[in-house]
RNA sequence: GGUCUGGUAGUUCAGCUGGUUAGAAUAUCUGCCUGUCACGCAGGGGGUCGCGGGUUCGAGUCCCGUCCAGACCGCCA
């Protein structure tokens, strides 16, 4: 046996226990007569008492060579501490120790393995396997864990079951970049790894599993970012014999779990917006409503006077900055600068301070006079001592830029608290996108996607136009899940294909196999995605879902511990009949 | 593909306008220390300043290129 106990479990109502602990090395204080030592396991610290008097002095010697990271094993009693820690779970009690074994030596690690540790990310993550030992990595995989199982306790209990479906499939050019992978047996063919079990999922209702769940991973091959990896995971679910209504109150019931059982939050019914709301009050398809500033639009107001600037703007749209009237003009031209920085691209910013006596003074007064200005300060809600600003220009563009400025300044004033939760769903996305590089439209969210039955006309005359069964459940700002009422018949499908530019060949050769089943007995289906990195780091309070992934890849999608991807032998590429360009 | 920021001791960083032997903290090692728990005290070791080129009497510092890392834009049906 090699432990008796756990490092987190003694306390003083185990004295005189005779214990064995097994664990690391945490640190040691070597006060030449006395010699402590921290061990640690996953459950917590105890600490370990050498001394002159009590311990053999061959034990205490022994004690003296251990250094950090040692995994060590002890037998000994448990005794109260003369001077006990109050800030420790066990500061009452600490191990008289009568036997000592090294189980393994360490070398010194490169960075301490402690809350606060010296390690950059570099580092740590080139040695996970000891950052996983730090007290915040460790609870953000059980609090992941944590995550999971309400999810499947939740979802089981709503009679969902989950089903795996296959990694090795076929890949399609939509959407995003496949990664492949070559078969042997089949020489020049290529599997491709799921972007998600969207096809398999549909097929299971088919099959009539009318309840289906997955915890499942989904591999995309596009550019990372702090809340991207080109593996993660999906609760991926799809429900038969429902519509909109069924799926957006069995969702909103498991994160109304989620936040009740993880973080304790009560939340009511979750508020609906459309996507045409959200995009013309946020400039965003997720937007952030736990605190205001929503957009107010000026062409009305602000299009009557001889400033060309907005004369020639297709949309003049402004926010109001709480107490933003303060800022000195230094201030206010580094958020001119920071709107025209490339990543926002804006070309400048109008601004107008609304004082405190009533009056404005904005960068514009040589064309707009008071009266103008207070009618701005009503279209974007701005109160005495706010600050409007403004920008205009191509809507789509000039949503982005307000939008990109309206989390800026929220996130320097502070707006974003990570402990306050306000879900949203966003309803009635458009069907279709115009994509400028391949002039065609493509399908928003996936070509499985259903219109609404009353704008199926438009398909012909405005397709851009056509709202779609489709919703977002947006938390904190953060697109958390996403799904749609599928298509369900063959002739509708085919449609589909044909708007979104595919040949009939194409579309059989593709996706056949779907519009087949759907011949046999489809029944009506629909469903949604969480993304679980994502949730489990939002309900974590965190931006960054690196730290809530036991291995997670870095900005360039490689993974730095174990130094993948590289490259593969010749043998390997001969025996898969792939040659090499270089 | 692009923009920006960074790369100096094991680690995290400082290093001004180019100028003597490149510093701090922490880690590590040695010694001391009769209740430590961020222990304390004294001392020691530890550097290809990412890499390559250039400017200069002289480069960690300036310029060009390149690699790596991070954030963002494009991309992510």
């Amino acid at each position: 046996m090699y432990r008796s106990h756990s490092c987190g479990e003694l306390n003083a109502t185990h004295i005189n226990t005779e214990v064995t602990l097994a664990g690391w090395v945490q640190k040691s204080r070597d006060k030449g007569f006395m010699i402590w030592i921290d061990l640690r396991d996953r459950y917590g610290i105890t600490q370990l008492i050498f001394d002159e008097e009590r311990t053999p002095a061959a034990i205490t010697a022994k004690a003296k060579t251990l250094g950090r990271e040692f995994v060590i094993q002890v037998k000994g009693t448990v005794i109260e501490r003369a001077s006990k820690n109050p800030n420790m779970e066990t500061g009452d009690i600490e191990i008289l120790v009568q036997e000592l074994t090294v189980l393994n030596e360490a070398l010194v690690p490169p960075f301490t393995i402690e809350d606060n540790t010296d390690g950059g990310e570099d580092i740590r993550m080139k040695y996970r396997y000891l950052d996983i030992r730090r007290t915040p990595v460790k609870n953000n995989l059980l609090f992941r864990h944590q995550v999971s199982m309400q999810v499947r306790n939740f979802l089981s209990n709503e009679n969902f079951i989950e089903v795996e479906t296959p990694y090795l499939i076929k890949s399609t050019p939509e959407g995003a970049r496949d990664f492949v992978v070559p078969s042997r047996m089949n020489s020049g063919e290529f599997y491709a790894l799921p972007q998600s079990p969207q096809t398999f999922k549909q097929l299971l209702m088919v099959g009539g599993m009318d309840k289906y769940f997955q915890i499942v991973k989904c591999f995309r091959d596009e550019d990372l970012r702090a809340d991207r990896q080109p593996e993660f995971t999906q609760i991926d679910c799809e429900m038969a014999f429902v519509e909109q209504e069924d799926i957006l109150a069995v969702f909103e019931g498991l994160t109304r779990h989620l936040l009740q059982e993880i973080k304790g939050i009560t939340i009511g019914d979750f508020p609906r917006m459309t996507y045409a709301d959200a995009m013309r009050l946020y400039g965003n398809d997720k937007p952030d409503i736990r605190f205001g500033m929503q957009f107010g639009e000026l062409n009305a107001v602000a299009q009557h006077k001889e400033f060309k600037v907005f004369n020639d703007a297709e949309l003049v749209v402004g926010i109001a900055v709480p107490d933003g009237a303060s800022y000195t003009r230094k201030e206010i031209d580094k958020l001119v600068d920071w709107v025209k920085r490339p990543q926002v691209g804006a070309l400048g910013m109008v601004y107008v301070k609304c004082n405190a006596d009533g009056t404005f003074k904005s960068s514009v007064d040589k064309f707009y006079d008071q009266e103008d200005l207070a009618k701005w300060a009503t279209a974007t809600g701005a109160k005495a001592g706010d600050l409007i600003c403004v920008l205009s220009g191509a809507t789509t563009k000039v949503r982005a830029q307000l939008s990109a400025l309206r989390m800026e300044l929220a996130e320097r004033l502070g707006l974003r608290n990570p402990e306050e939760f306000a879900p949203l769903w966003v309803v009635d996305f458009p069907l279709l996108e115009w994509d400028e590089d391949t002039e065609r439209y493509h399908a928003m969210h996936h070509p499985f996607t259903s219109p609404k039955p009353e704008d199926m006309a438009l398909l012909e005359t405005d397709p851009g136009t056509v709202r779609a069964n489709a919703y977002d459940l947006v938390l904190n700002g953060n697109e958390i899940g996403g799904g749609s009422i599928r298509i369900h018949d063959k002739e509708t499908q085919a449609l589909m294909f044909d708007y979104l530019g595919f040949t009939p060949e194409e579309a059989k050769a593709q996706f056949g196999f779907l519009m087949d089943a759907f011949q046999y007995g489809a029944p009506p289906h629909g469903g949604l995605a969480f993304g679980l990195d994502r949730l489990v780091a939002i309900l974590g309070g965190q931006e960054t879902i690196r730290d809530f992934i036991a291995f997670p890849k870095n900005n360039s999608g490689r993974d730095v511990m174990i130094d993948a991807p590289s490259a593969i032998d010749t043998t390997q590429l001969k025996e898969l009949g792939i040659q090499l360009d270089q």
